[in-house]
DNA sequence: TGAAAACTGTTATAATATAACATAACGGTT
DNA sequence: AACCGTTATGTTATATTATAACAGTTTTCA
C-alpha cells in the first residue's frame, strides 16, 4: 500500500498534482475519467487536460492508478504489483461495478501459453465480463 | 474460419458495409483504426465515421473481429471463439506487432480465480504486453 | 401487403487525448 | 551563490476517437 517494495518510490514523492489526482481517485470507489477528475480538481488550480493526464502516466507507470481500456477510466490499486503480477479487472455487466482480481494463479497458464511460440511475457492487461456475486444473486431469486 | 458452428451467422449474410469493413481488416495483417478504415473506404462509398462504426459493431459482436482496446483499433480474428473462449493478444513493446493468443490454457485458472469472489465469468478480453521471438532474437544476437 | 426491424447516409457534436511552447521549480556541481 | 541540466507546470490549440439525432431505404417475415 505505502511501499511494498524496492520497485515502487514511495508516495511522498509525488508531486502537487499527481497527488491531486491520487487523492481523487482514492477518495471514489469506482473509476474516473480524467475529465471527471479535472471537474473535480479545478478548485484546486488543475485547469487543462494536460496536467491531469500528465499526473495520470506517472501514477500509471508506477503501478498506483490503474486504467480500465473498456471505459477509459482509471482507478487506484491497493494491490502490490511488486513481481508484475498483471492487472486483470472483474467487470459486471449488469451492474458496472468492478473488482480487481490477482493475477497469480493465471500467471503460469499464460506464460506456457506465451512460451509456446516465443513471446516473452511481461505483463498481462484485461478485463472478464461476468456478472458479480450480488447480481447473480438477484437474478436467481426473481 | 467461413462458419465453424451454429453460434457464428454465415458470412455470406454481411451486409455490403460489412463486409467491405471485414475485407479491408483481412487485406491487412495489423490492425486498423475506424479512421483508417474510412480513409481506405472512401472510394467504396463510405464517407462518415457511423458508417464504420456500426459495421465494427456487428462484426465485432458475432467475434470475427476484436477491438484492440490499447490502441483503438480492430483486428480481423481467424479462430473460431465458440464456446465463448476469451480474446487475448500478445503486444511487443518493441515493433509493435500482435498475435492473437487462444485462452483455452488459462481459462480454468482464471474461472478459479474468478468463482473465489463468487463472479460469473463470461469471457476474458485482455493483452499481454511482453517481447516477440524476432525481437527476442535480435536482443541476444546483439 | 404491410408493419417491424435492420441498415444506410448525413450533419453535427461529444468525449478522449496530445502537440507545442513558455515558464517555473528542483537538484546537483562548481 | 551562480550555473546547468532535468523535471514539472500552465496554457492554448488541436488531433483523435466515438456517438447523437434524424430522415430515408431495404429486408424480413407474419
Ligand atoms: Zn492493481
Ligand atoms: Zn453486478
Ligand atoms: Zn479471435
Ligand atoms: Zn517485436
Amino acid at each position: 500500500m505505502t511501499q511494498c517494495c524496492e520497485h515502487h518510490p514511495p508516495e511522498e514523492q509525488l508531486t502537487r498534482n499527481q497527488r491531486l489526482v491520487l487523492d481523487a481517485l482514492r477518495s471514489e470507489d469506482g473509476p474516473l475519467t480524467a475529465y471527471n477528475l479535472l471537474d473535480r480538481l479545478r478548485d484546486e488550480g488543475l485547469r487543462a487536460p494536460p496536467q491531469i493526464y500528465r499526473a495520470l502516466e506517472k501514477l500509471v507507470e508506477t503501478g498506483i492508478v490503474h486504467r480500465l481500456e473498456s471505459r477509459n477510466a482509471f482507478v487506484s490499486c491497493n494491490h502490490a504489483h511488486c513481481g508484475g503480477q498483471g492487472v486483470l479487472f472483474a467487470v459486471c455487466d449488469d451492474c458496472g461495478s468492478i473488482e480487481e482480481l490477482r493475477t497469480d494463479a493465471i500467471d503460469a497458464a499464460l506464460r506456457s501459453t506465451t512460451e509456446a511460440i516465443g513471446f516473452h511475457a511481461h505483463r498481462l492487461a484485461g478485463e472478464v465480463r461476468g456478472v458479480c456475486r450480488p447480481c447473480g444473486l438477484k437474478k436467481t431469486a426473481s
